[in-house]
DNA sequence: CGATTTTGACCCGCGC
DNA sequence: GCGCGGGTCAAAATCG
């Protein structure tokens, strides 16, 4: 029923984010793991990230490109406002996960470890922070993430992310590939 | 000069 | 059917 009722909730959240919270949206299909555990499994060098990750990130939603169904209808200035699924408007099954974080935090915008683009900027019913709109800037990645304020606490800032990533991070790599190595090393005996 | 942010407009779903 | 709220696009502006 309710896949998304997360944002307006949060106006009424239990007084648990004094630290860093994960709040993971339930979605309507099956899988429990909405976020990638960083320390679950020794990782090969040669990850399908999709697989490990979530199984597939984004089924059959990938296209960024314009071409929406009802879109030249009766628009007269724009011609091409391609929603991401364009023509397909999934109504409720809405596949992708949904993850957010409750972090108390100074800075609007966690850095972790990969690299997002703002798309977009709007202000938000029962809320005087504006809300964020972020894609991740990989090529065929089609991770977003929102970010907003809490008007009641403004030390907490709301990270929502939708989808999984399909590819590592640079930073997370970075952080990982020693002890890969390490772990591959040890794996030999 | 390319990449990213800003910002107003557009579109769609939903409630009344 | 209409208005509202939310999500996205894309041109312009800004930044490195």
């Amino acid at each position: 029923m309710n896949y998304m009722e997360g944002e307006g909730e949060q106006q009424h959240q239990p007084s648990y984010m004094n630290t860093t919270n994960i709040v993971p949206y339930p979605t309507p299909t099956n899988n429990n793991q909405y976020l990638p555990q960083l320390d679950q499994e020794p990782l090969p060098l040669d990850i399908d990230w999709v697989t490990l990750l979530n199984g597939s990130a984004n089924p059959g939603c990938s296209s960024l490109g314009p071409g929406k169904s009802g879109d030249a209808g009766g628009s007269s200035s724009r011609s091409s406002k391609g929603r991401v699924c364009g023509g397909g408007k999934s109504k409720k099954s809405r596949v992708t996960p949904r993850v957010a974080f409750h972090t108390t935090s100074v800075e609007d915008v966690l850095d972790d470890g990969y690299k997002w683009r703002k798309y977009g900027q709007k202000s938000v019913k029962n809320s005087l922070h504006p809300r964020s709109y972020y894609r991740c800037t990989y090529h065929t990645c089609n991770v977003k993430k929102q970010i907003q304020r809490l008007s009641k606490d403004t030390s907490v800032v709301v990270t929502t992310y939708e989808g999984v990533h399909n590819h590592p991070s640079e930073k997370l790599m970075e952080t990982l590939a020693p002890l890969l190595k390490q772990l591959q090393f040890l794996g030999r005996f």
